[in-house]
DNA sequence: GTGAAAGCGCTAACAC
DNA sequence: GTGTTAGCGCTTTCAC
C-alpha cells in the first residue's frame, strides 16, 4: 500500500532536517537557494503534496468551509453554490456541502454532528421550520465566523446577505406600469411567509408610487406552486372586474397563472400582462416567454464567501447585512404589441 | 478566543489521563461503565466535538471525499450532487465539491493542486477534452479509490457509472412506434460527441427493431442548443417527404424542434409526434408538455458514491462498471389524439 | 481498567 | 542557513 510522500522522506533522501525542507517548501526564513532547489525538485519527483490535516492541526486552520443549505437539486441554490465556489477556488479553500432536505430535524441533526473545529467557517441557509438556532449561536461563541444567505434566521446576530426582495416586486410593478397597464393583480405567496410579504409590500408601494388602483380582491394568497396560480388565477378570473396585468410572487405561481389565462382564451401580453419572480429556466421556454425578475443566486453565493473570508482573515468580527438587488428581465408575457412576424 | 474543547480538557477535569478519555469516547476496550458515562457526560458539557483532522492523521482516513465535475448550475449535475450527498450523509463522510467549469486548464490545475493525502476517494466527471487522465492515474496509483460518473475517460482502468444513452434512445423511438408513428425523424447532436453517438444508435436499431424505415436524411446534426435543433428542424422541414415524428437527442434541441414546427403551423403531436432526451424541467412546462427520457441523475450520484465507498473499505479493488436505464415519461407531444377538454 | 509514552505530518521556537 | 526539540489533538502500543 503506497504511503503519501512526507517531508520526512524528502529530508531523509536529501540528508536535511524536516524543518530546513519545511521551510523551503514554503519558502519562508532564510534558505539557501540551492537547499531550496533540490529541495523543490525532490518534492516534485516524489509527488509530494502536504497533508492539510497535519499542517491545519498546527495552524489551527483547516482552509475548509461548511455550506449548509436546503436544496442543491434546484436552479437557484445551485447557482449559489457555484458562486460560493467560485470564490472559494480563488481563495485555496474548500467547499464541503450538507444538504438538509429543509427538514428541521435534519438540520439539526447535522449541525449537532458537524465536525466544527474541522471548519474555517460557515455559510448556511437554513431550512424552514429551523430548530437549530440555539446551535448555530453556539458555533458562533466558539469564535468560528458563520454567514447566512438567503433564508437567514431574524433572532441571531449574524452576517447575512439576501435578496432584495421588496425592491424586486416594486420594479416588476413599475414595469408593468411603464408598459401602460393599469389595473394590476397579484398572485401572492402564503400570508405567513416573510418573502412573499416583502414582495406584497413591493407590489403595493409600486401601485401607490404610480397612482395605481389598490384593489384588495385581486390580491390571492396561497402556496407557491405552479397549481395554486393556476387556481388561484382561475378564481380571479370569475370576479366580475379583471386587471389587465398580473405580478406573481414568483416564476412557478407565474406558469400557473399562464395556463389559468389560456384555458380563459385571454391572450398573455395583449389582454392580460404577466409578470414573475425568480428568472427560473422555464421562464424562457414558456409560450409566451415569461418576463421576470432575476435573482441575483451567483452573486449571493459570491458575497457571502467574500464575507465570511473576510471574517476568517480578522479574529474579531462586525455583522454585516448585505441586501443584493435582482433584475428585470422583459420578455413577451409583458409585450402589448405582439412582435412583428420575422 | 475561546479554543474547543479536546480530549486533555475533559482528562483535567475528571482526573484522567487522555488515553482513558479516547477509549471512553469511542467506546472500545474496556473501560469502566461509571467512568464511560461520567466522561460522556463531560464532553456533552463542554460541547466536545472530535478534532477530524486529528483523529485523521492517526487513523489515516479523513472521511472526506471530493467530487469533481463540470458545473453545477444546471438541474443534471445538482441533482446528481443530491444523490452523492444523500449516500455520504448515511455513511458520515464529508462531501468537498470541486467545479471546473468544464475547463480543462481549470480542471488541470485543480487536479494538480488537489490535497489526496486528506481525502479517502474521488468522484470524477472529467470536463470536455480534459488532458488530465495522467494525473488521475497518479492519483490512483497512491492508492486513493476513484469512481468516474457520467462523463468517463475511455483509456483509464477505474470504476465508472454512466446512464444507458443507448437502451434510452431506443425505448424513445419504440414508444414513438408504440403510438403509432411510422416515419421518424431524428435531430442528433454533434457527430463527434460519444453520447450523441450511443443515441443514434439506439435511434437506428429501435427502427430496425419495428421495422421502420431509415432515412438519412431525416437525421440533422449539430449542436446541443436550443437553435441548434431549431435550425435543424426547419431545414428538415424543407424536404419535400417531411417525417410525422421526431426524436431530439436531448430537450432542449427538442424544444427548438417545438419552436419550429410552431412556426411552421405543424400541430405537435397530432401531426407531428416529438420527444425528447434528459426530463429537463423545462419539459414539463412547455406546450404542449413534452415526452422524454428522464436521465437518472440522483441514481447516478447514489450508485457512483455507494460504489466509491466500497472501495474505500476493502483496500484493494477491482473496477466495476454500473450502466443505470432511464425512464420513459410520456407527455402531450407524442399524443396524437388532442386530451379530452375538462 | 487505566496511565505513560510514542507517533501520525507538520510548524515554530530555540539553538548553534 | 540549518538542526533539535516541542507540540498541535488524537490513538495505540505497552506497562502495571
Amino acid at each position: 500500500m503506497s504511503r503519501f510522500t512526507t517531508i520526512k522522506d524528502i529530508a531523509k533522501k536529501l540528508n536535511l532536517s524536516v524543518s530546513t525542507v519545511s521551510r523551503a517548501l514554503r519558502n519562508t526564513y532564510d534558505v539557501n537557494r540551492e537547499t531550496r532547489e533540490k529541495v523543490l525538485a525532490v518534492a516534485n519527483e516524489l509527488h509530494y503534496r502536504p497533508a492539510l490535516p497535519a499542517t491545519g492541526l498546527v495552524s489551527r486552520s483547516s482552509h475548509n468551509l461548511a455550506v449548509i443549505l436546503p436544496f442543491v437539486g434546484g436552479h437557484y441554490f445551485s447557482t449559489v453554490i457555484s458562486g460560493i465556489q467560485e470564490v472559494a477556488y480563488q481563495h485555496d479553500y474548500n467547499v464541503i456541502l450538507h444538504i438538509t432536505n429543509d427538514s428541521p430535524k435534519r438540520e439539526l441533526s447535522l449541525i449537532r454532528n458537524l465536525a466544527v473545529p474541522n471548519l474555517d467557517g460557515l455559510l448556511i441557509a437554513v431550512s424552514s421550520g429551523s430548530e437549530a438556532t440555539a446551535h448555530f449561536q453556539k458555533i458562533m461563541n466558539t469564535g468560528t465566523p458563520v454567514v447566512f444567505f438567503d433564508r437567514v434566521p431574524d433572532t441571531i446576530k449574524a452576517s447575512r446577505v439576501v435578496q432584495d426582495d421588496y425592491l424586486g416586486a416594486f420594479e416588476a410593478v413599475a414595469h408593468l406600469a411603464g408598459r401602460g397597464y393599469r389595473h394590476i393583480g397579484h398572485i401572492a405567496g402564503p400570508e405567513g411567509s416573510d418573502l412573499a410579504q416583502k414582495r406584497k409590500m413591493g407590489f403595493l408601494d409600486a401601485l401607490k408610487k404610480h397612482g395605481l388602483p389598490v384593489k384588495k380582491r385581486w390580491i390571492m394568497h396561497s402556496g407557491f406552486s405552479q397549481e395554486n396560480g393556476l387556481a388561484d388565477t382561475a378564481a380571479l378570473l370569475k370576479q366580475k372586474e379583471r386587471p389587465d396585468a398580473i405580478f406573481a410572487v414568483n416564476d412557478q405561481k407565474a406558469i400557473g397563472t399562464m395556463i389559468a389565462l389560456k384555458n380563459a382564451g385571454i391572450t398573455i401580453g395583449r389582454e392580460i400582462g404577466l409578470i414573475g419572480f425568480a428568472n427560473d429556466p422555464a421562464a424562457a421556454v414558456v409560450s409566451p416567454t415569461l418576463s421576470t425578475i432575476a435573482e441575483p443566486a451567483f452573486e449571493i453565493g459570491k458575497r457571502s464567501c467574500e464575507l465570511l473570508l473576510k471574517h476568517i482573515g480578522r479574529r474579531s468580527f462586525i455583522p454585516e447585512d448585505v441586501l443584493l438587488p435582482g433584475t428585470l428581465i422583459a420578455r413577451e408575457s409583458t409585450l402589448r404589441e405582439p412582435p412583428l412576424p420575422q
